[in-house]
DNA sequence: TGTAAAAACACACTATAATGTGATTTTGAA
DNA sequence: TTCAAAATCACATTATAGTGTGTTTTTACA
């Protein structure tokens, strides 16, 4: 599961969460409800304005913060 | 001042706090050094894959959060 | 202060993200 | 089960991110 799924899934979760289709949240955010579709499957390397302007929407920021140790007997 | 330039700042100075230049910063990160630079400068509107990449060099990681409220009454 | 490295900038080209269209498949509710 | 809306997918086109080259400006150090 690479960083872009992730945040496809997020994304896919977050718009459920809210009830809308991906074609209203494409309209609301202003972007094709290809590149929706494509970001939230994971497809997409999308820019950040793509991102930003999406993530605006469903009430998530993006933000950028020190990687966290990687601890080896994590569970998950 | 814009989400794109707050990244390209905190790019720059994690880059400067490392002492290493762009060029060598690009050539580790695998892009070009004026891609770079137009990141760094907020000129651009990179892909997440290229931010990723200088993000995994400079030890920071990109991620989605819900979005905090906005205190009117805040001094920053 | 010279001057060499680094950064900033312009510009043209290439690669690819974003888009629109239309078809197919999946989903859920009557 | 229909059946319509939603999502998935293919594909061609457009817009633009990424790049390379060369120049100018800035920075920092001998």
């Amino acid at each position: 599961m690479t960083a872009i799924q992730q945040i496809g899934r997020i994304i896919q979760e977050r718009r459920d969460h809210m009830r809308i289709t991906q074609k209203q949240l494409a309209d609301m955010a202003d972007i094709g409800i290809n590149t929706l579709y494509k970001i939230e499957t994971g497809q997409a390397n999308p820019t950040f304005e793509s991102l930003q302007r999406i993530t605006d929407i469903l009430g998530l920021e993006i933000t950028l913060q020190v990687k966290k140790i990687k601890d080896l007997d994590a569970t998950s």
